[in-house]
RNA sequence: GGGAUGUUAGCUCAGUUGGUUCAGAGCAUCGCCUUGACAGGGCGGGGGUCACUGGUUCGAGUCCAGUACAUCCCA
């Protein structure tokens, strides 16, 4: 069979993930087995594969395949979620460019546009995912607006309504006064802008000529002020206390008020309170009972609330107001100001803060046992530190705001009665009755009634995803739910930390009484070189499918993981990928080199085979232990780097070149098979970080069954690994090493063979075979002097020489015996100035001091050779 | 403004309850190597005052306090 010498991963991914979709080995149904479950964070249904996806995804596959093979029941539920105000976005772009205006489609119109929309383009992402190897049970998958899980959030809806947890109130949004919408945070952006800083004075009500002087970037909103505040230790202003004020131009009479929140060095130290229009003033404004006046209409012009400039546009009105105050003698000064102001992401508009009528879930109660469950580790968050956020948030939760200005996503099945008296059910007919009930009116027509134009937040279906996506809320007994829920492991951002995890773990207290997943794997963000987190809109991010072409599913994956501890960021590099690439490669190459070799059945096994293969047997086991606790603590990188040196270094560089047979002879069949054995329990231990090339090599190492593979084979498990051998290979890689150096030094070819005497003590006699292959020493023997003309070496307290045919380097051999002989004396001096400090004696453990005090002897035992050894040389 | 986390080699990170000269890994870098698995490779080097300043201790990368810087969250 000819073998390429490149690894050329293309057609191999594409195989074996159509015969592993063939072979339904991600399918998942309940049986008697221990259940393993991850639903995937869904993403966005407009989106696509971006690096966060990727890393996110590598690793929840790494998790699921391995629990796979560990014989688990494992469910990897995917699916998206409907994100509304992103699609809607999309939506309403694309009807734009046919010229269709959202604000001339019925809701119906429009959300027909949207699903077909969303049928067309939606859910690329999960196609894209198949290319990275997910092994998904796509038979699952889920969208957060198919009809059950429509009907469990409003059903959940109506619920929590019924429990008194969600009501209605007023609330400020960033209002985009272009698009008629409300925004969420993530969609205003901030920009510095200069402007200017406007000194306005305030009259004193009742004085002759006293005057405040407030500073304010907004001038347009004095005709909503309702209070002006200072700091109540300020000296200034402490005078006025209890006074009022006339807000100038419309002189209505406004309170003096003191509130801590001013910053004494800003401005004039004197704030202007406009409760309707800013955020923070909103907040004092609740705090003293300020009334909120609202000036502003939807589309940014001012209403008959403002009593002047009523209907013209905001930023017109600030050039008019400043006339007109300075016509008054109002401004005192204007000074030139940078600040920072909010504009639409989507229509560049500048945000206008506004009050509206919003629904809201009540969080504390739910908070509660939510922060309860994650401090006692019922649910365990990997890495830790995220507890202490996590509770930070949880002791200062606010109130869930809900609803959103949309149309798609589940519309709020809350009525209006003609009354304004709302009732909430699930249908039309319902409310129309529950309405005749609370009226009283059995007159009441259902065209009486106006269901709440809003839907409800993309998270308010997301965090009953656990549940719903296995129809718990709807059918709470049902088998999929019992079996699967709660799930195991969840793979997120510590960015939806608040946003999503705490609210699932709220719902699955709430619904399942029990908490949604076991372990929160927090992954970090993906940045490029400079820092910056890669994005399509930055334009920094490498297109992930194209990085699996250069490099392979399992290269990128590699990539990815590499170096990414839980919880840290990855500056992502290409030259990760091109590591993994690399690594593919090695490992191919090492294939090459075994199903290269011709076995002869007669052919006894060699002894430094024979120890080869109980040495390997070791180390295989003793990393198999050490990954196999990286796991159990979700150090997944490090698991990848231990498999990583495992199967490079000790695979490939040592174990290979120790049994591989002298050019062009056989093999004996017991090394074949043992070799044969070792490479298919690496390839098994690394099918979940590399599972295409992991499982093309299963394949060809022997012929297997139809319908066999690697991914549902069974997972090596460690055994006790002989740990005398492993420290007697170390000590032979040494003398390995050893003879490598001496090489070097005195220019001898490898071809070249020397002979190897050793003097003293030989720990590791058992590899004295193996040690004269890898060196290619024609002999081994052992003397009791040191012989005349010989480059020479220490491993530990043994001596070993190679003679050397004419003459020895003396100089170069005495340098070097000094250079050692300064390093263990000053070994000795540290240790001896311990020994020496009463203290340390009498403080320290006892099996410490006993540990400096055998350091000490093998200090002096060592130092003794060295000098006997300059003594011969001279 | 409030809070959280971090700072160890050029880069990305390990370093378990303070105790081997403890300062480590991968990558990068440097030197040597062209027939027999692999240059996408082999072999061998170099590289760090563990951010800074104090403190506790017989002993501090590890514990405590402060400082500086960085990142994130909330307002």
């Amino acid at each position: 069979m000819e073998i390429p010498a490149k690894y050329d991963p293309s057609g191999i991914e594409n195989k074996w993930y159509q015969y592993w979709l063939d072979h339904k080995f991600f399918h998942s149904v309940p049986d008697e087995r221990e259940p393993y479950t991850i639903v995937i964070p869904p993403p966005n249904v407009t989106g696509v594969l971006h690096m966060g996806h990727m890393l996110n995804n590598t690793i929840q596959d790494v998790l699921a395949r391995r629990a796979r093979m560990q014989g688990k029941n494992t469910l990897w539920l995917p699916g998206t979620d409907h994100a509304s105000i992103a699609t809607e976005a999309k939506v309403v772009a694309r009807l734009k460019e046919q010229g269709i205006e959202k604000s001339s489609l019925t809701r119906e119109e429009f959300l027909k546009h949207a699903w077909e929309w969303k049928e067309k383009h939606g859910g690329i992402i999960l196609e894209q995912l198949k290319k990275l190897g997910a092994s998904c049970d796509w038979d699952r998958t889920r969208f957060t607006m198919d009809d059950s899980m429509y009907e469990s959030v409003i059903d959940v809806f109506i619920d929590l309504y019924n429990k008194g947890l969600i009501y209605r109130g007023v609330r400020m949004v960033n209002w985009d006064p272009k698009a008629l919408t409300a925004l969420s945070d993530e969609e205003v952006i901030y920009k510095e802008v200069k402007s200017k800083l406007y000194y306005v004075r305030y009259k004193v009500e009742g004085s002759a000529d006293e005057w405040v002087t407030i500073a304010t970037t907004r001038p347009e909103t004095i005709l909503g002020d309702t209070a002006v505040c200072y700091h109540p230790e300020d000296e200034r202003y402490r005078h006025l206390a209890g006074k009022r004020v006339l807000v100038p131009l419309i002189k209505r009479s406004i309170p003096m008020i003191a509130d801590e929140y001013v910053d004494r060095e800003f401005g004039t130290g004197c704030l202007k309170i406009t409760p309707a229009h800013d955020v923070n003033d909103y907040m004092i404004g609740q705090k003293y009972n300020l009334e909120s006046i609202d000036i502003f209409n939807d589309d940014g012009t001012l209403n008959e609330k403002a009593r002047l400039y009523i209907g013209q546009d905001r930023f017109r009105v600030r050039e008019r107001i400043v006339e007109d105050l300075l016509n008054h003698g109002h401004i005192w000064k204007i000074e030139d100001y940078v600040n920072n102001v909010g504009f639409s992401e989507r229509t560049d508009e500048v945000i206008e803060p506004k009050l509206s009528m919003q629904w809201f879930l009540k969080m504390d109660a739910m908070a509660k046992p939510a922060l309860e469950v994650v401090m006692n580790d019922t649910v365990q968050f990997h890495p830790e530190k995220f507890k202490n956020t996590y509770r930070h948030w949880m002791e200062n939760v606010r109130d869930w705001c809900i609803s959103r200005q949309l149309w798609w996503g589940q519309r709020i099945p809350a009525y209006y009665l003609p009354s304004g008296e709302v009732v909430v059910a699930k249908t039309a007919e319902e409310a129309l009755e529950k309405a005749r009930r609370l009226t009283g009116n059995a007159g009441l027509a259902a065209d009486d009634l106006r269901q709440d134009e809003d839907v409800l937040d993309t998270w308010f279906s997301s965090w009953l995803w656990p549940i719903s996506v296995f129809d718990g809320i709807r059918n709470p007994d049902n088998p999929d739910i019992k079996y699967y829920y709660p799930t195991n492991d969840l793979i997120t951002a510590p960015e939806i930390l608040f946003f999503w995890v705490a609210r699932m773990i709220m719902a699955g207290l709430e619904y399942r009484n029990e908490v949604p997943f076991g372990n929160v794997y927090l992954t970090g963000i993906v940045r490029d070189k400079l820092g910056r987190k890669m994005s399509k809109s930055l334009g920094n991010s490498p297109e992930p499918l194209e990085l699996i072409a250069r490099f392979g599913a399992d290269g990128v994956r590699v990539g990815m993981l590499l170096t990414s501890p839980a919880g840290n960021d990855l500056p992502f590099d290409e030259s990760l990928c091109e590591q993994g690439r690399n690594f593919s490669n090695k490992i191919w190459n090492a294939l090459r080199l075994v199903k290269g070799w011709t076995v002869d059945n007669s052919l006894p096994q060699p002894a430094y085979a024979m120890a080869s293969v109980q040495w390997f047997e070791a180390r295989f086991n003793d990393a198999l232990a050490q990954i196999e606790d990286n796991f159990a603590k979700y150090r997944l990188s490090e698991a990848l780097m231990a498999v990583y040196k495992l199967i490079w270094d000790d695979f490939c560089s040592w174990y290979l070149e120790m049994v591989k047979p002298a050019y062009q002879q056989p093999v004996d069949r017991a090394t074949l098979e043992a070799t044969n054995r070792f490479f298919g329990k690496l390839m098994q231990v690394l099918h979940p970080f590399m599972p295409f090339i992991t499982e093309e090599i299963w394949q060809l190492l022997e012929k297997r069954k139809e319908g066999d593979s690697i991914m549902v084979s069974a997972m090596p498990v460690s055994e006790k690994a002989d740990k005398e051998l492993l420290a007697a290979f170390e000590f032979a890689e040494s003398v390995v090493i050893g003879i490598r150096n001496i090489r070097k030094e005195k220019n001898i070819p490898f071809k070249d063979s020397i002979e190897l005497l050793i003097k003293g003590e030989n720990p590791a006699s058992q590899f004295d075979e193996v040690v004269a292959k890898l060196g290619n020493a024609s002999a081994i023997t052992y003397v009791t002097e040191k012989p005349a003309t010989a480059a020479g070496f220490l491993v530990k307290a043994t001596e070993y020489y190679i003679p050397l045919g004419e003459g020895v380097d003396l100089e170069a051999e005495r340098e070097r015996l000094e250079k050692e002989l300064v390093y263990m004396q000053g070994f000795l001096d540290s240790v001896m100035k311990k020994l020496g400090n009463e203290r340390f004696v009498n403080n320290a453990k006892p099996e410490i001091v006993e540990n400096e005090r055998r350091k000490l002897a093998d200090a002096e035992a060592k130092i003794e050779l060295l000098k006997s050894q300059l003594d011969e040389l001279f």
